[in-house]
DNA sequence: AAATCGGGGGC
DNA sequence: GCCCCAGATTT
């Protein structure tokens, strides 16, 4: 048998007899997953979100916690934004969690709590996209609406042995026709589209895929012409900065200063510790003083540093130097890049959300002695 | 089309 | 270290 060329524009044999064969393997040996067993949209909706760019098992305890916490959309919509952020600490993309909240309210205010059955209502509501709408439909109601997540297109760019980067947008277009076709093909939508995804995070992974053991083997193109390795063609990222930040740990008594970022924007909506990125010619000490007087309007005195924490986030990386300082004279604080701030004992830390390094810090400062010098 | 947006899994 | 993950939104 001969390679398919890469210009072929579908499927290598028959998308019935492909599906088919997909289906009878995701219903001989699937993994468990707590929203497979409920076609509660609400529910299915939430693990959706939640599992956009997060894989299945970082979801788990997450999804559990929260729909115990808010068990429907009127509970969510009726929550406090802190408490529903706090739920959120850890997962990260945290605007997938504002629009969530959003998206909650809206469903209250606009579908009567009812979440909506439309396509076009539910691509209109915040946070949901193509491929989310569609999964949350076939799911949920069991409609038949193709999806294209990372497994699918790397599932897809194998089959169709597709050399061109994935990131364009005729081969992006490309992809959304061979998902809307198979899935117009498949004998079941629900078992369709959970069973490609599963096929993409469990034989057909990034490395090392599993094409001995693969059920849909005969129809892949990149294994008749041994280019499974190669796909999806992806190109290099450039290498990424990296910052050197300084922050206050300022303590008045025993109490810390801690102030909440913006709601748009790079962790928006968490609460930290001020501080800032170090400028050229700038000693650590000089960069806390410096974002002291300009965020807060106050003048500190920079005592022993207490931690260096490396994070790497999706675009760069930091180096993290915290500090203790205390505050020299009477001004007023003026949290200037902040939506709000507060003094809080160490216990008290626990209440509000915090991203990931300032999660390390703070465990720093819990075993402390919070003493200046 | 490209950039932005987190944190963890797995090698 | 690196790539990837049940992507969406903004520029």
């Amino acid at each position: 048998m001969t390679a398919v060329p890469p210009e072929r524009a579908d499927l290598y044999g028959s998308s019935r007899d492909f599906a088919t064969a997909l289906a009878v393997w995701f219903n001989s040996s699937h993994r468990k997953m707590p929203w497979r067993e409920t076609r509660d949209p609400y529910a299915i909706w939430l693990s959706e979100i939640m599992l956009q760019q997060t894989q299945v098992e970082t979801v788990r305890g997450y999804y559990d916690r929260f729909l115990a916490k808010w068990p429907t959309i009127a509970d969510l919509a009726a929550a406090v934004d802190g408490d529903v952020m706090k739920a959120w600490e850890g997962l990260g993309y945290y605007a997938r969690c504002r629009n969530l909240l959003a998206a909650a309210r809206k469903i209250v205010s606009e579908h009567d709590g009812l979440f909506p059955r439309e396509f076009d209502q539910v691509l209109a509501l915040p946070g949901i996209g193509r491929s989310t709408a569609g999964a949350i439909l076939t799911f949920a109601f069991g409609q038949r609406h193709p999806l294209l997540d990372g497994n699918v297109k790397r599932v897809l760019s194998r089959l169709l042995d597709i050399a061109e980067p994935v990131t364009g947008k005729a081969v992006d277009d490309r992809l959304w026709a061979v998902t809307s076709q198979l899935i117009g093909d498949a004998p079941d939508p629900w078992v369709h589209n959970q069973a490609v995804m599963e096929l993409g995070a469990r034989q057909c992974v990034p490395r090392e895929p599993k094409c001995l053991l693969c059920p849909v083997r005969s129809f892949c193109a990149a294994q008749a012409a041994g280019t499974v390795l190669q796909r999806p063609v992806k190109v290099k990222k450039p290498p990424v900065p990296h910052k050197q930040i300084a922050v206050a740990v300022i303590v008045a008594g025993d109490k810390l200063y801690v102030q909440q970022r913006p709601h748009e924007g790079l962790l928006g909506g968490l609460w930290e510790f001020p501080g800032g990125k170090q400028e050229d010619s700038e000693t650590l000490e000089e960069t806390v003083l410096r974002e002291c007087q300009e965020e807060l309007g106050i003048t500190v005195a920079v005592g022993r540093k207490i931690a260096e924490i490396r994070h790497a986030y999706s675009h760069f990386r930091i180096t993290m130097h915290a500090y203790f300082c205390v505050q020299v004279g009477q001004e007023p604080i003026a949290a200037r890049a902040a939506i709000a701030s507060r003094w809080v004992t160490r216990d008290a830390l626990d209440a509000l959300a915090f991203p990931k390094a300032n999660k390390d810090l703070i465990a720093i400062v819990m075993g402390d002695h919070l003493e200046l010098t």
